[in-house]
DNA sequence: TCGATAGTTCTATACTGATCGAACGATGGC
DNA sequence: GCCATCGTTCGATCAGTATAGAACTATCGA
């Protein structure tokens, strides 16, 4: 189960970036890493069926958003960010700081 | 068929502007909005059918990407930028300037 | 070795969305 | 008025995907 396969940032595709994070359920796991670094798959499932949190961390994982490594009997996840960055210059700031603004009650 | 209906920028939803932008088609009409300024719904086409286009266009017009006006017989098309760059800061610029990397010849 | 824990994979289901032909609606020129 | 043009809407089809239960795998601790 170890070493899942992480695409290289030379292979990052905007639009399946896009479309990772078009999905309400992912768009919040993004930024929760965003704000605490690192996490496992446990703490972010928000009471969802393991088989669909597991789904929505492979979508990050396969767009290249999140890096998963084992430790222990826990994935730890985090946000590729450095490389989504020199990719994709400005991008998941822009995603990760409209927050306040698209989440607030209104 | 006159004055369709553009969603106020108060009601622009992230998860909803991502998803349009994460179609290729979708993705290349608002890359050439963004350098041409305005372009009628045939000069985007790209050879497609007129149902597949009109279908594209609606969904840009939902998620607030894209303003439609009647020009006599024909649709002009613009990005909303301004409202989208006070609501998402950022993000489109983000988008659009990746072009080179992400369609380059690698 | 046994059980508990954390996540993945498998399978089925239901929903969403992309595509496209055909019919329709609106506008302008003759 | 009539026709051509531009685009929308309708209806059908097909592919992709979100969801979740069940079985499975890997790791750790007792």
């Amino acid at each position: 189960m170890r070493a899942f396969s992480h695409p290289g940032p030379e292979t990052f595709l905007l639009e399946r970036v896009l479309h990772a994070l078009s999905d309400p359920v992912r768009l919040g796991i993004v930024r929760q890493l965003a704000r605490e670094g690192e996490a496992s798959c446990g703490a972010l499932d928000g009471g969802r069926p393991k088989s669909s949190v597991s789904h929505h961390f492979r979508v990050l994982r396969e767009a290249g958003l999140v890096w998963t490594r084992s430790d222990g009997v826990t994935h730890m996840n985090a946000l590729r960010r450095a490389e989504l960055d020199r990719r994709f210059p400005g991008l998941l700031a822009a995603i990760v700081d409209t927050e306040a603004l698209s989440s607030g009650p209104c």
